[in-house]
DNA sequence: TTTGGTGAGGTCTAATTAGGCCACAATGGT
DNA sequence: ACCATTGTGGCCTAATTAGACCTCACCAAA
């Protein structure tokens, strides 16, 4: 979940935004994003779709991060 | 939501678990598993986590379904 | 007919998320 | 120095999930 929350972050730089803006084009609270890269909610279904219209990914790839280790 | 409970219960079946059988794998009650796979609730991250357990699968796989349409 | 497994759905409580708003420190321009 | 932006976290209420348990209809096999 905190892995979630790094990779969520890093793809939201990657495309530019800041939190406000994401906010904007995900109608999720700016607030509430910041929690969630920081691991501290357990997002559910719906949230995790519209962070993926947000960045314009497929949800799926929010998922894509190393799963474990990494090493 | 209910594609995503579609794509779940055949990803089930593939692997030829019973709900009670799945139940087991991943410690969610079949009653909710049920649920899910009719798409009445709006599951958790870490619900999501633990359904992949139970199919051995990357959690992205469960989002990997037709985004839309299908015809 | 009885037994066993399966999917389905109801109920209840506790815990958590959703959603929205606000304030603050730090930073970067201008 | 000033102003705008950014990230962060607190706060609140309403709504929903989690988690657990129970019951039922249905089907198949013994």
């Amino acid at each position: 979940m905190k892995r979630f929350g790094e990779n969520l972050r890093k793809l939201r730089k990657e495309k530019g935004l800041s939190l406000r803006e994401m906010s904007y084009a995900c109608s999720i609270d700016n607030s509430k994003i910041a929690k969630i890269e920081k691991g501290m909610i357990n997002i559910t279904f719906t949230t995790l779709l519209q962070l993926a219209v947000a960045l314009e990914a497929q949800p799926a790839m929010l998922l894509e991060y190393e799963p474990e280790v990494t090493n």
